[in-house]
DNA sequence: CAACATACGTTCGTTACCGAACATTGATTT
DNA sequence: AAATCAATGTTCGGTAACGAACGTATGTTG
């Protein structure tokens, strides 16, 4: 249906130096990537990575009275499946396409051989992991202190930064399922946050009309993360 | 005063090839890790990783309101300055000494130099990691939705597993400040944990008197932590 | 031993969020 | 156009944790 993505809209591909992506680009396999779809379950093997070119990927933890709560998000700034080349193989939470759209995947014997190797590749990646330490991190101290207006805010800030318009599609409840609080709390914060004039929904879609409103409103979480990303993965190539 | 711990207490150490043990062990300098030392500060640089033998530290986040939570905790199974070689040099966290005690470091050259070497250093360490962002991850998710009551059982049993025996020298003025509570919560619940007989406490000393019993009263975070510690490091040696 | 600081205990009003039930509105189907 | 469903809005009682203030005990020090 869609044209395909060019996969070096994904900041990872694009930073790998030029030997490397050769040998990958024909091992990297296009991957519609829907809302909802599932990219591994807690505990099973990954036989993936994915580079996401325009979805956005939940990590989240599902507890077992149902209950559940986003640990990180990734989009096209990363990689899901870093506890392939970090050596567990798996991990507790769930990877959920939380925003539709297209990626690239690429075998994890094809991952591991170039980790293996040492050199750019490897630091890159655990360069990032350490930027995903910090967004977990940060949810963390974000899920202690900050009200769900201030979280939600966040949320949508951190998801933004992943998409190219300032368009969201989102219901209020799979939000509240993020967020890990109840959807009522999601409908009140979301309708504070419309009523100021930051953002405007309806039925699952929502624009974002004040950007730098929404930083003003958030908490300092949003700037911990972002800054830390910009740090330690630089915008050194473009397009 | 005290005499020295073996450097192999700590089971990162004590896992290490005979080939690599024997390259650091001249390099290792014992330290001192009295209660309250800071061991790196936000966006500092760290000149050392240190691989406690009998202390505990904290990886914990400080706002900018002061209010504080703890991210992660470091005794024995782990080494502390995990930025440092996964690359970004540095945290927007801070550690803290918990629970003092001894521990070994290791210059951040020394420790670069062999992780670049890579082989099975690298995966240990990596592994280690992985460990750790589990624990960072349980941490947001206990935050989100546990009771101050479950999340001090949860980090009394942390602690134990990371000491030799059943004291903690912790005032609750502390616990709190990890948790990320009010003191008067922190003493509310270690009021009911010892109705119940499982531990036993005056003026900064904490006796679990029924480990079970926590374990029992605790939220499923402890065990999904444990259990991936017990998976990603297993105790192949021992003194 | 008196003085003091530290650690712990208790109370009270307030608030954010929860759980549940139910109403409304917009989209989609038939 | 009617029926249906998904998404959002609203209400109400309940509760865990908060913020603040103050009281009590157990160490430690002069």
């Amino acid at each position: 249906m869609a044209t395909s993505p060019d996969p070096r809209m994904n900041h990872l591909l694009a930073a790998l130096p030029e030997a490397v992506w050769l040998r990958w680009q024909p091992q990297l396999e296009l991957v519609e990537m829907p809302l909802g779809q599932v990219l591994y379950e807690p505990g099973g093997t990954l036989s993936h990575v994915y580079f996401p070119s325009n979805a956005i990927v939940s990590l989240l933890y599902v507890m077992e009275n149902g209950a559940s709560a986003e640990i990180a998000v990734v989009g096209n700034e990363g990689i899901v499946g870093v506890s392939l080349f970090m050596g567990g193989g798996s991990t507790p939470s769930r990877a959920v396409v939380q925003s539709g759209g297209q990626g690239y995947r690429l075998k994890a014997h094809a991952l591991n051989a170039e980790f293996d190797r040492g050199g750019p590749v490897l630091h890159l990646l655990l360069r990032y992991t350490q930027a995903l330490i910090t967004q977990m991190s940060q949810t963390a101290v974000c899920n202690r202190h900050h009200s769900v207006d201030q979280q939600l805010c966040r949320w949508l800030l951190l998801s933004l930064d992943r998409l190219n318009g300032a368009e969201l599609v989102m219901t209020q409840e799979l939000i509240a399922n993020m967020l890990g609080v109840r959807r009522e709390g999601v409908t009140e914060a979301a309708h504070a946050l419309q009523q100021h004039g930051l953002i405007r929904y309806a039925r699952g879609h929502i624009s974002v009309l004040d950007r730098m409103g929404l930083e003003k409103r958030t908490c300092e979480c949003y700037a911990v993360v972002k800054k830390e990303y910009d740090r330690l993965l630089p915008d050194k190539l473009a397009a």
